[in-house]
Formats: C-alpha cells, structure tokens, sequence
DNA sequence: TGACTTTTACCGATCGTTCGGTATATTTGT
DNA sequence: ACAAATATACCGAACGATCGGTAAAAGTCA
C-alpha cells in the first residue's frame, strides 16, 4: 500500500529475532544482539516495534506460531491416515528444529516469566499446539480423556528432548523421541 | 572450619543462589537480584565467589549435585525393590520440585550457554542423574542398552513436563508424570 | 593484634529506550 | 502535471538506569 522501501523483508527481519530470542531467551536477548542479527539499527526496531523489546518478544511468537500452524500443524489436519499425517509433522518438526540443535522458543522465552504479556503467548501457543495433536489423535479412533493424554505426552517428550539435546549437547534423544511420535499418538499399545 | 564471622551459612547462601538462578535462569540472574535474595551485599558475594558471576552459577550446580545425589538419587542405590526405590525417588523429586511449580536449573542454566565453564557443569550434572537411573533401571533387570533407553526416556519426561508446567501454569502434567516413573524405569511394559 | 567477613562507595560498560533528523515514497492541492 | 504536504523507514547519538565488578574502610571474632 503505502511502504516506503523496507530494507529488509518482514520475513528476514522476524528471521533474525526468532533466531536470537529462541537461543537467548528473553533476558539474554539484548538489542546489540538484536540488531546484529537484523541489520537494522536500534532506532529502526523501534520504529517497526514501538512496543519495544516486550512488543517484539510477542511478535516474535505470534508470528513462530503462525509458521508453525502453516508447516508443522497443517499437516495434522488434512485427510488419510492420521499415523501418515503424524510421520508427516515428525518430519517436520525435525526440520524446524534442525534435529534437536535448536531449542523451542517457549521453553527459553518462558524463562524467568515476569512479563504477563510474554506468559500469555506463550501459554496461548503451547495450547494450540496441544489441541492439534489431540485432535490427530481423535482421529485416531482415541476418545477425547485418551487423546488428551497422548497428545500431553508427546508434547512433554519434545520438550524434554530439546532441553536434554541442548544441556547434554546431543542430537540423538530429539530423532528417536520424534521418530516415536505416530506411535505415540495413533499407536494402540 | 576456619570461619571468623560469616553473616549467613553457606547453606543459606545457596539457598538464596538457587532459587534466583533456578528462577531467571544465568542472564537473568542479576547481581541485584542475588544480593536481594541472599541477605549480603555485592561485594560480600564477590568475597565468597572470587570467580563471580560465572564462579556463582557454577558452584550453585555444584551444590544443587550434591543435594540431589544425597536427597533423590541415593534412595536409588539402595537395597530393596526397584520399583520402590524409584517410587521413593519419584517422591523426593517431586518435593524438590514443589510438584512441578518450580524449573530445573539444567534448563533454565542452559539457555544461551556462551560460557563453556556453566555448560560443562550442567551436562556433567545430567550424566550423573542419567547414570543413577540407568542403574536402577538394570536393578531392575534390564540388559545395559534397555536400560539406558529407559532412563533417557524418564529424563527427557521429568524435563519435558517441567517446561510444560511452566510454560503453561499447570502442576498435573508433572504429577502424573512422576507417578508413572516406577512403571517407565523397572516395569516389563 | 591479626585473620577474616562485611560494607560503603564507586567504576566503566552495557542495558532498554528515546530524541532529533535524513531520505524516500505516497498523497494532495492546484 | 508539478510542487507542497504528509507519511514511512531508517540512522547516529544520547538518555537514565542497571549491569557485573573492584578498592578500601569498618566491623568482628580468636
């Protein structure tokens, strides 16, 4: 409509923040670091994030979990086999988080939690998260209480697998533990 | 043994150290915050902690090994039923953790990890915990391999459902986790 | 007294944030 | 169509506050 030409992309620029926020967390995301990573100066941020740093931690995961919905998520809710569709967002995941080398953005941003705003997103991403894996596992033939509770594990062993893979410095635990996913969540064992 | 006048225990010391890092994590843990939570000034803690900040966090780890080998992972060694002495172990750590309400210092130290020396430590206190596990795990009558997968899994579970908890503002998840250790680490499943 | 701990007072560096200003693009008035 | 006015995007420099850290004095015991 009315841009005056951006520099970068909305796309490179969230590109740059999510890498520093998931790695840093909040606290650790500083703006040096913020702005190395973007290429834009400091006054140019808060031009596109007149909220500052609160405003862009938000963004941030407003916009990790819309790509998230799109490329990891979607597939969950397409037609076929729900064990197929979970091999497929494994798959997925993996890449997102390039094999367990990269932590989830909110288990760092979660990290301390004195800002409400941050707390609410992030709570706000976790349960979309939870109920697309509930709803695969419905399809499944799970009932909902079942579901549920598969769909809480599966959650719980991703996250564990990322923390272990980052304190212990592995890649292996993140690949076995998603390679488990369909099993886990339309497996009848 | 050669202590003049110190204002507070080490015991209380750390208590204070703990709970800041275990709650903000290393980049959140300011100084102004610890001097809050411990009762000493700043220069005080330097006194203690010539090695600062980073000396702190590493000594916290240090400590919190300790007290974890002695509280929650000595009942592992035991004599007695596996299964028990899991049971007995899951009971410690859910009290550590105060049911979940409270992180792990693996992950909360974790995040960020551009200090070799804090990253060294925590993957050092992860090897310790998966180790005692391990073993119970073949008390239990599970060949080596068997085992290790056993307690990789009960790890990746307790960390998972600790960030779970957090993230999201519940405790049931880490409870029902904690209860199904026995089963996860000792059980014929 | 002498060894040890704590404290007051302070340091330079960096934190998140804001200000003043420039360049480019879009809209408006004529 | 052409210039004035408006809006957008950017940047350098600085703000007050807080960061992690240090020196030297004051207090506390054997």
């Amino acid at each position: 409509m009315m841009m005056a030409h951006a520099k970068i992309s909305d796309e490179e620029l969230f590109d740059g923040l999510i890498t520093v926020f998931r790695t840093f967390g909040y606290e650790g995301a500083t703006m040096s670091k913020l702005v190395e990573a973007t290429g834009l100066e400091r006054a140019s941020l808060y031009h596109r994030f007149p909220g500052g740093k609160t405003e862009m931690a938000c963004a941030v995961l407003e916009c990790v979990g819309e790509r998230f919905a799109e490329n990891i998520l979607a597939p969950l809710a397409k037609p076929g086999d729900p064990a197929k569709r979970v091999a497929k967002m494994a798959k997925r995941t993996k890449e997102f988080y390039v094999g367990g080398r990269l932590s989830c953005l909110l288990d760092t941003m979660s990290v301390g939690g004195d800002k409400e705003q941050i707390q609410e997103c992030v709570s706000r991403m976790f349960k979309a998260w939870f109920d697309a894996l509930q709803k695969v596992s419905m399809d499944a033939g799970f009932k909902a209480q079942e579901a549920k509770q598969r769909a809480e594990d599966a959650l719980i062993q991703i996250q564990g697998a990322l923390v272990m893979n980052r304190a212990m410095n592995l890649t292996r635990p993140f690949g076995r533990i998603m390679d488990d996913l369909p099993q886990l969540l339309t497996g009848k064992d």
